[in-house]
Parts: structure tokens; C-alpha cells; sequence
DNA sequence: CTGAAAGCGCTTACAG
DNA sequence: CTGAAAGCGCTTACAG
């Protein structure tokens, strides 16, 4: 900026008022200033700007996600994307892989870098860490998980309420033997979709058998070879899944095994090609949209100050029926 | 940092040392620095100790996308995140669209943030701007697609050669009449697939029907609408197919019409579920792992003084058989 | 309409 | 081992 002020025969502070086009500068020397600009590559830094400058905001905010890579997660990305780019922010991302250290140790680089806030799909399970952060002056939401205790604003999907419609529409078609494959149950979401499974079962007056549940699934890989167990020791009539990768391992082993007309499968969170297999799979589809693009205007108010007391927002999922979900009855087993 | 010294009683230099962690502080003092950081809440200002700092480095990158949400975009996401990681860096993303005033726009806001480089799936057509910002001290790195003057770096996939061996796959089934469905012919990698496609008709004698090419599919809807005019009109015996969302829009057209056992497929870039699907879906895969791997290394290479010419580094593709372009050859047609 | 001085939060280059 | 002064690139608050 010196260089592009001699240049131009000018001093610094009338370059800047160029750069931010303030419009009492004399048109003869503006066009100096930008001449001596492009001559000269210069780029302003906004680092330096925003050092002196009195809001202090470097309209970036950090997204943290399970992985950036999970299409649920990458599309809570692009959601948060568009409506920062409408309003001049950046997004930096990262992914957290469900550990809790790392979540810690983002938190602190974003925030040494002074985001004006951060989104968060929380690895932690306590967050009593964010009040101080928020009282220096970074806002905070979190999506998918809320915080706990309830510190900041969440934006989540109807887990339990969800899954229990889930549940209901698989026990609708007559099916009574129901098998639930889930997520690590440290994980809230899993927890909640389990609850629902577990409610629905209970107030049906099932009887859930403990071999038809299976926790701790985090891979396709993982939930391939509980479906393939499952399916040796006690085939149920019906699966519920509580999450997308475990949805596309129970697919592989449905088809593989040539059973996917003979037991009918929910899953929580939709999955690609769900309408292109035979049978469609019936989901009860989350709205990462809707989720990012919420979290992202609440984190907005925030940083522009809002203080009212922080709430839980619910974006309800979406059953959407494909054939999976709808297969007949079958005969009476004792 | 002033309060921190103030508090601790000492000087803001020592401050900052202990911060940095700089053993020649005497223990007791670093201990009451500490414990004044501790009590204020102190985080240090990264972007303010930049400005002062002799490398100038940020430690952040760009990294520009076609669509964050996108599966090939957001596995190159993840691979550069991880590397970045291991070096402590810290990653902007955005999407570009394929709209190269937004790529010119972007790159600008982050130069401005002042990332140390930049890794780009280029939407623009000429890369002459990029030479000044090398000038300035900004490294690049431009993926899927090479910068044309080669002005950077690039990781590409073999497009050209890896659409020849695959269309030459379907060729071996005996099958002659085949269809091209791809996308805007103004996106490199697309024209490279298509000449690839070409290459190994012209070479086979065989004759490329115009009602079998069609070009600009950008969307599963285009190319569903595409799949079905082409079904109707001029049904090939096979299909070669550009872009993994192309891919999904003719799937679901051959899957509805009953034809998936008819006219064999292979599709550029792998699908979710390709193994489900029966038949399985045989892809060209790409291996966007690889080429964020590559990228972000040769992109710090930069950013750490390598001055040597740009190359264009080509990571392979590899032939993921899984029985849709197996499919045995029909009875001879006239 | 334009500029000189001071300061944002930190680090450099010294001095002691 | 510790600190006072100067400066990074910009903006604020003022003066003219």
C-alpha cells in the first residue's frame, strides 16, 4: 500500500478511501491510485484491515463436520456455503471424525484466527468450554448433536420422532419381528433414533430380541458383517437402521444374499440410488439443506449480536416411500 | 495480550514468549503468565502475529471445488484436508459452479485473506491472471483439469486414455453400436473423455451415429431426459458415459425401462451402490484420493520455495468391473 | 477533498 | 533471562 501511495503521489489513507470506493475522492486521483494498483499487483490485506478496524469481524466462519467427505455432512457444507457467500463470508471446514480432541483443537486454531463464529457437529460430549469463547466474543451453533449443557443454539433433526414414524410404517405392514442396526449409542443421534425404535416397540407391546440389536456400527464394513451375522443367527422380518453407511452395508448384504424381497428395510438418513434398486429403499430422509441453511442464518443473528437465550431448533425428516419399507407380510412364523 | 502482561507483570515480549513456548523463560514467571492467560481467557491473534512475522505464511490454503457437496469434489476435499493437517494448515473451500467470475472473485477474496496457495478445479478458460498473484508470493495448484498456459502445477486423471480403455472394454463384448452421453463439451475433462470415446471408434472402423453422441449433460434430470429421447429414438447396444451424476440419470432410465440387462454400460467415475445394482455398474473409476494427495503435496512443495517449471502429473484410472459392461453381445442387428 | 499521527496485537532486532 | 522501541499494513480520529 506504501509502494501503490508513492507511486501515486498520494498518501496512504487516500489509497485506502479508493479501495473502499468512498466517493469524496477527486476522480482524477482515483484513477491515479488505480492505475498504481494495477501497475503494481496490489492486493489490500485484509488481515491488516481488520486489525484496526473497529467490528473486528473477519467474515469467516469455521464449519466443523463429522467428515466433509459424508454426503450428509457435505451437503450441510454447500447449504452453509450459499447463504455465507450471499452475505460475504468464507467458510473454512474440517472434519472431526467424531473425536473430541480434535474438535478442541480446531475450535482453537479457528478461533486464533478469529472466525466470527463456528458451526458445529459436535464430537464432545460436555460443552461448558464454549461459554468462555462465547463471552470473548465467538458465536456459536451447533447442528445434528445439541450441546450440553444447552450453551448455544442447535439446529437438529426429529431423531426420535423420526424414527418411531419409521418404525410404525415398517410394523404397518404386518411385520412383528423388527431387528435395529445403529451408530455407536455415544453418539446422540444414534441414541435418539434407538430410543424411537425402542418406544415404538414398546408401546406396540414387541418384544425386541437382544440379537436383533446391534450398536457401534460406524462403517459399511462394520455393518456388512452385523447384517451377515444377523442374518446366519436370527433373520429378522424387518430391519430399521439408524444411519446411511450402515443403511448401504445391510443393502449389500440384502442383495448379495438375495433377500432383499424378503426383508423389508427402513433407514434413517436417505442413501444415493435408494429409487434405482429393486426394491426402492424406503428412508426417512434427513434435510441436510434445511439444516445448514438454518444453522447458517442463526449463527448470522448471532455474530450481529442477537443475545436472546439460546434454543433447539427442529427441522422434521421425511419418509420416502420406495418399496423397501412396504413389503408384505410374510406368512406366520411361531 | 497488553491485559495478559499487565496482570502477569511482565513485559508483552514475554508474554509472547511463553506463548510460543520459548525455553529461556525462568519457570516461575512463565507459571504466572500462564495462569494470567488461564484467568482472562487470553487467545493469541494468529492474523496479528502474522502481519509482524518474517515468513508471512498464514498457514491456510484455498482449495476451490466444483461443488463441496459433490462426491468426487468432496473426496478430494477430505484427501487435502488430512495432508494439510499433518503440516498444520488449515483449508478455505468453496464451489465454483463451473462459473469462472466466481472462480476470478474467490481467488481474490482469498488472496486477500492472504492463503498461502491455492488448489483449483478451474472453471476459467485462460489462467494468464494467475501469473501475476505467483508473482505476489501466491502458490497454485490446479486439479482435474490443467491450467491453460500450463501457468501451474496439475493433478489430472488420465481422462483421454482411461475413456479409450474403457470404451474398448465394451468393445471386446462384441458389441458395436455405442452411445455417448456426456457432459458441456467446454469442460476439458469432458472434451478429453469424448476425444477418448472417438479415438477408439475411428480406430475399431466403427461409424459414431450423431443421434448416439449428446453433450451438455449436466444434471441426473438432463441426462435422464437424454437416456429416454435416445432409448426411443436411436437405442444403442452400449453406452459410454462421461460424468458419475450423467451416470445416475442413465441408471435410473435403464433400470425403470426394464433395459439394464439390454444395453451394456459403462460409466466415467465411480457411483455409490455400483456393486448393488444388478447388473453391477462397470466404472472407469477415478481415484480423487490420489489427486488431493498429490495436489496439496505439490502445492506446499510451492509454498516452501520449489520454483522448478510446472508439470502436469496424470493419476491413473482403473476399470472397476462389475457386469453392466460384460453384458454378452446381442444377436447380430442389421 | 486530503493527509499526518496514533494505534490495532503482535514480533523483530536490539540492548542490558 | 527480560524489556523498550520500532514496525508489519492497514484504519481511526482528527486537523486543515
Amino acid at each position: 500500500m506504501k509502494d501503490v501511495a508513492a507511486l501515486a503521489g498520494v498518501s496512504a489513507k487516500t489509497v485506502s478511501r479508493v479501495m473502499h470506493e468512498v466517493p469524496s475522492v477527486a476522480p482524477d486521483i482515483a484513477a491515479r491510485v488505480r492505475a498504481a494498483t494495477l501497475k503494481l499487483g496490489y492486493r489490500p490485506n485484509l488481515t491488516a484491515s481488520n486489525l484496526r478496524r473497529g467490528d473486528r469481524r473477519t467474515h469467516t466462519i469455521g464449519l466443523l463436520l463429522e467428515d466433509v467427505s459424508n454426503p450428509y455432512s457435505s451437503a450441510v457444507h454447500r447449504a452453509v456455503e450459499d447463504y455465507c457467500r450471499s452475505h460475504r463470508m468464507l467458510v473454512l471446514a474440517g472434519s472431526l471424525d467424531e473425536d473430541a480432541d480434535r474438535e478442541r483443537a480446531l475450535v482453537r486454531t479457528l478461533i486464533e484466527r478469529r472466525v466470527d463464529g463456528l458451526i458445529i457437529m459436535s464430537a464432545a460430549k460436555d460443552h461448558r468450554w464454549v461459554v468462555p469463547e462465547q463471552l470473548a466474543g465467538t458465536s456459536f451453533v451447533f447442528i445434528d448433536r445439541e450441546p450440553s449443557p444447552i450453551v448455544a443454539d442447535a439446529v437438529v433433526t426429529d431423531n426420535r420422532s423420526g424414527a418411531a414414524a419409521a418404525v410404525r410404517h415398517l410394523l404397518a405392514t404386518g411385520r412383528r419381528r423388527l431387528a435395529y442396526l445403529g451408530d455407536d449409542l455415544s453418539i446422540a443421534t444414534a441414541r435418539e433414533r434407538f430410543r424411537g425404535f425402542q418406544d415404538t416397540m414398546d408401546t406396540a407391546g414387541l418384544p425386541v430380541d437382544d440379537r436383533s440389536v446391534r450398536h457401534g456400527l460406524r462403517t459399511v464394513e462394520q455393518a456388512q458383517q452385523a447384517a451377515q451375522d444377523m442374518l446366519t443367527t436370527a433373520p429378522p422380518e424387518a430391519m430399521f437402521v439408524s444411519q446411511n453407511l450402515v443403511t448401504l452395508g445391510v443393502l449389500e448384504v440384502l442383495h448379495k444374499s438375495g433377500r432383499q424381497h424378503d426383508i423389508a428395510l427402513v433407514g434413517f438418513d436417505d442413501v444415493p440410488l435408494g429409487d434405482i434398486l429393486r426394491p426402492g429403499v424406503t428412508v426417512m430422509a434427513q434435510n441436510p439443506a434445511a439444516i445448514g441453511l438454518r444453522a447458517a442464518e442463526l449463527l448470522l443473528e448471532r455474530i450481529n449480536g442477537d443475545t436472546s437465550p439460546p434454543q433447539v431448533h427442529t427441522v422434521p425428516s421425511r419418509l420416502v416411500v420406495r418399496g423397501s419399507g412396504e413389503l408384505p407380510a410374510v406368512a406366520a412364523t411361531p
